[in-house]
DNA sequence: CCAAAAGTGTTTAGTGTACACCCATGC
DNA sequence: GCATGGGTGTACACTAAACACTTTTGG
C-alpha cells in the first residue's frame, strides 16, 4: 500500500491576448518553458513546480504563474489533474490550472532566459502530455466564455462594448455581429456603464463600462 | 524543494439509485466508509485509498468503487481535486471521482462492515472536506444531466421513457412534464426504439428503448 | 459631405413550456 | 365503461440570428 516515488506537481496553463505577428489582429498567447533537466530536455512543457508542503493547490499555481511572468492574474481556476503512470520515468502527477492575464499587463510581461510566448493554436511538440493539456484548456476557456462573464479578466476595469466584443472574437475565432452581442451583454446586467464616453477615435465615441463589483445574490433581493 | 509527507490519495463519489425509505420514490443514493484510523476515527468518510505506483487515476477510482460495494460502474468521470494543507496533520490531497451505478446493480450491492448507504441529500457530518465534496459532486451531477445524457448509466440497456423521465426527475427532484420530456429526449436522437412493449402494466403498454451504441460522428455523415 | 464605428429597431426561425386531447391497456 | 399512464397536437413566450437603419464623431 506504498505510494512512494509519485512526485505531485501543479502546472498553470497562462492565457493572455497580444497581436498576432502576421495579421496584426488580437490572439491567444501562452507561455512555455524550456526543459533544463530530464526527462524531456530542451523541449518546451507547461510551467509549473512540485507541490509545497504547505501550499494550497492554487496558492502553487499562482506562484507559477508569478515566478514565470511576473505577472498576477484575476482568474485563476482548476482545469483537471493528469497523471498517467506512463508519464516519465519517475512518476509525476499533475494538477493543472489555467489562468486570464490581462492585456496591458501581458505586454509588460518578463521573458526570462528559458520563458518564451508561443500562439495558443500553433504551439510547438510539448513535453510530457502537455499538448493533450493545453488543448483541453483552450476547449475550456472557449466553453467557458460563451456561458460566463470570464471576458472580463482580459480587459482593464473600463472598456467598450469593442473591446469585450474582441476578446470573444479573439478566443473563439470568429466574427460576432455587433449589435447582437450588445443586447446579449447588456442583458446579463453586469455591465454598468461608466457615463464616459472613449474620445479621440475617428468614429462616434464608444461608450466605457465598468463590470459590477458586487451583484446582489438572489437570495437577498426583495 | 522538497514535497515529501504529501499523500495522494483518490477518492470516489458513487451514486445510485434506490427507493427512499419514507416516501417510496426513487432517491439518490451514496456508499460511505467509516473510518477505522486517525484523524477522524469513527466518521463517515467517501470511499478511496492511496495512489499505487502503476495505477491509472481512474483506475484507482474504479477499484475504490469494487472494493467498497462489489459493483462495476459504467459512468466514472474525474470530478476535482482537493488539497487544503491543513485538511489534516499528514497532508492529504485527494483526486476525486464520481461515478454513476445502475439501479439494479445497486440493489445487489454488497454492504461491508464499515460500509453504509445514505441519501445524497441527507449525508452526516463527514470526515475532513468531505461534505464538501459530496455537494460539488451532487451540483455537477444535477448540472450535468441536462446537458447530456448520462442518466442512461442509472438504467439497465433497456427501458421505457417513463423510466429514464423517473431518473431526471430522483435526481433533479422535481416533476418533468412527460409530453416535453418525450419531444427532447427523442430529438437527441440517442434513443433507439427496439419495437417491443413493456406488458404488464395495469394501463397502455409502453415502448421499449436503448440507447444508440455508436451514432455516427458528424465528420463522417455524408 | 464622407467614412466608420456606435447604437437602435425589426423580422424570422427556433426552442422550451404549459396544457388540451386522444390512445391502448387492465380491471 | 372507467381509470391510468402512454403518446400527439398546439398555442404562447422567449431567445438567437440576420440585417436594415439612424447617430455621432474625425477628417
Amino acid at each position: 500500500m506504498k505510494e512512494q516515488g509519485i512526485e505531485l506537481a501543479v502546472s498553470t496553463v497562462i492565457f493572455a491576448l497580444r497581436p498576432h505577428p502576421r495579421s496584426g489582429e488580437t490572439a491567444l498567447w501562452l507561455p512555455l518553458v524550456r526543459r533544463i533537466r530530464e526527462p524531456h530536455v530542451g523541449r518546451w512543457a507547461l510551467p509549473g513546480g512540485p507541490l509545497q508542503c504547505d501550499e494550497e493547490l492554487s496558492a502553487s499555481a499562482r506562484h507559477t504563474l508569478e515566478r514565470t511572468t511576473g505577472l498576477t492574474s484575476n482568474y485563476l481556476e482548476q482545469l483537471y489533474s493528469f497523471g498517467a503512470p506512463d508519464r516519465s520515468p519517475q512518476r509525476v502527477v499533475s494538477i493543472v490550472y489555467w489562468a486570464l492575464v490581462r492585456a496591458d499587463e501581458a505586454a509588460r510581461a518578463i521573458d526570462g532566459e528559458n520563458v518564451e510566448w508561443f500562439l495558443a493554436d500553433e504551439v510547438p511538440e510539448l513535453a510530457f502530455d502537455h499538448n493533450t493539456i493545453v488543448t483541453y484548456a483552450l476547449n475550456r476557456l472557449r466553453g467557458k466564455i460563451t456561458y460566463s462573464p470570464i471576458a472580463r479578466f482580459f480587459l482593464s476595469p473600463e472598456f467598450t462594448l469593442a473591446e469585450l466584443r474582441a476578446v470573444h472574437e479573439a478566443v473563439l475565432r470568429k466574427k460576432i455581429d455587433p449589435a447582437n452581442f450588445r443586447r446579449q451583454a447588456l442583458a446579463t446586467k453586469t455591465l454598468v456603464p461608466t457615463g464616459t464616453v472613449l474620445t479621440g477615435t475617428s468614429h462616434r465615441p464608444p461608450a466605457l463600462y465598468r463590470f459590477q463589483v458586487n451583484p446582489t445574490p438572489e437570495r437577498l433581493r426583495p
